[in-house]
RNA sequence: GGUCGGUUAACCGAGUGGCUAGGUAGCGGUCUGCAAAACCGUUUACGGCGGUUCGAAUCCGCCACCGACCUCCA
């Protein structure tokens, strides 16, 4: 299969053409939440990112099988204190729910809110807890080939029998000396060798919840075993991309290659792709920097710093309005001109589709079709993609003002460019639609109009002003035509 | 402190050597009873100082500021 799609790849750092392994199928792993809180618009950039590579592979035509995790054990609050508390466990704890309760809450959250967003589903939907022996496998495979070591029922990674072979720090760009400096001295490092090692399997202290047997301990799995198991689990020993936030890069990826690596002989992934940063008053949002807002209250408005509530497509196009790679700023200025373009785009899709060709035609349409293309391919260049729609919102008008002309062909191609792009790639759709009382409203919408029609007849400007401008408070928008007039919601 | 990245107009953001994205906001015009929408035109830019070059937002050097990672994080 011939492509000309580039992805920028975090471990070379540099932009590559896409060859998968063994096409047309191709392998993608995502790191997917710990589902112990809210979701929250941090976690939207990830899933929309690939979202848009999952869409825009598929409509290449390649049969992808997209993998993404859910953390449901082995993150650790925080190990400087003594036994180190799983995040889940301690929310279960707050809650007075059993863990897999929170589990459960917050993962129907996270797909509930995901939906909202017009993401598809991944092909397989793994959960750490559901593959601790598959991570103890791994474990294991690891000890045979000599690359981990056993302390009290806990077993550590042994980096620097690694590094003496393969190369720990190469996607991170990294040093161990320099790793070695900086390493904060932890409690459990009186049982690691050096202080970056790090756990493949924790031997649970008391009172510990989550816990498995094994053959070291009664225990759980490390941080960043699952990843590398499920992965390799679902998609093989190696597979094409490999996805995740920046801010995973290290410690997490770092560890995945090395445990893999260790287990396999091999690098397990080809692509690294890594999405920036949602930023709120230039700083990170994050659950552990408590600046964060949730997508409910983003739906909902009900957020301090929120000045109205945004809809999820808003939030899509916001998101898709700036590369992956960098960091976007969100404020209500920057979410207010991002439902306003969206709207803009979203009109234009509704007039084009009621277009009338002409026998001439002034617009090359497959011009359009290639900049999108090319934009598409230059790793996933969605604000380029959106200027070249922009340029075609932009056509679309001319032709109702009579500036420019298109002819049938052009019309047909126009409009299958606009859907496959805005819908099935961009995954967008249009909010205003779809509700159920529609009919109704066409109805006695259509009876205000011509009680309106008939007062501007009579030069009766006060009532028709009046019905306008009561409609306007009532969310519908009044447009006077040459002949008659039409209405839209707000 | 170490590693990496960023600094583009009122705001959000593309852009890697000449062709000076796009959206939002502003201004002027067309249309209109008025307005809105749409269209046409248009104002604010490339952190600072040097250097390379016929030419730099783009390459190099120094400085300033901001951020990410180095602990869980999307």
């Amino acid at each position: 299969m011939q492509n000309n799609f580039t992805i920028f790849n975090s471990l070379s750092r540099k932009k590559e053409l896409f060859k998968p392994i063994h096409s047309p199928f191709v392998g993608l792993y995502v790191c997917g939440p710990t589902v112990y809180s809210d979701t929250h618009l941090g976690h939207a950039r990830p899933n929309i990112t690939f979202d848009l590579l999952f869409r825009y592979l598929t409509h290449l035509d390649y049969k992808v099988r997209y993998v993404r995790n859910i953390t449901d054990v082995g993150h650790l609050e925080d190990e400087t204190a003594g036994e180190g508390e799983d995040r889940i466990s301690k929310k279960a704890r707050q809650e007075h729910l059993e863990p897999m309760e929170v589990v459960q809450k917050y993962m129907n959250t996270f797909h509930r809110n995901l939906e909202q967003l017009n993401t598809l589903p991944p092909s397989i939907e793994p959960r750490a807890s559901g593959h601790v022996i598959e991570q103890q496998e791994f474990i294991k495979q690891i000890l045979a080939n000599g690359y981990a070591y056993e302390v009290n029922g806990s077993v550590y990674f042994d980096i620097l029998k690694y590094n003496e072979k393969y190369k720990y720090g190469k996607l991170s760009g990294r040093k161990l000396e320099d790793l070695q400096s900086n390493t904060r001295s932890l409690d459990s490092q009186q049982e690691k060798h050096n202080s970056f090692d790090f756990a493949l399997w924790k031997k649970a202290a008391p009172g510990h919840i989550m816990k498995w047997p094994s053959p070291w301990s009664t225990g759980f799995p490390g941080w960043h075993l699952e990843c590398s198991a499920m992965s390799v689990k679902y998609l093989g020993d190696v597979f094409d991309i490999h996805g995740g936030g920046m801010d995973l890069q290290f410690p997490h990826h770092e560890c995945e290659i090395a445990q893999s690596t260790a287990a396999l002989g091999k690098e397990s992934v080809n692509y690294w792709m890594h999405n920036n940063m949602i930023t709120i008053n230039g700083q990170k949002m994050a659950r552990s920097l408590g600046n964060f807002i949730t997508l409910d209250q983003l739906f909902s408005g009900n957020h301090p710093a929120l000045e109205q509530p945004y809809g999820p497509m808003t939030i899509r196009f916001f998101i898709l309005q700036a590369h992956y790679r960098s960091t976007i700023d969100f404020s209500n200025e920057a979410m207010q001109a991002a439902e306003k373009g969206l709207q803009k785009l979203m009109k234009a899709v509704i007039t084009l589709s009621k277009l009338n060709p002409s026998a001439t035609s002034t617009i090359n349409v497959d011009e359009l079709r290639k900049k999108c293309y090319e934009a598409l391919d230059d790793d996933l260049n969605s604000p380029i993609l959106l200027s070249h729609l922009f340029d075609g919102v932009k056509i679309i008008n001319s032709v109702v003002d009579g500036g420019e002309k298109i002819d049938a062909t052009g019309l047909e191609s126009l409009k299958e460019l606009f859907n496959t792009l805005v819908f099935e790639i961009l995954g967008l759709k249009d909010e205003s639609t779809g509700k159920n009382d529609e009919k109704l409203t066409a109805e006695l919408m259509k009876i205000i109009v011509e009680l309106r029609q008939n007062a501007k007849t009579n030069k009766d400007w006060a009532t028709s002003d009046k019905i306008r401008n009561e409609l306007k408070s009532a969310g519908i928008a009044l447009k006077d035509l040459k002949d008659g007039a039409e209405w839209e919601r707000e």
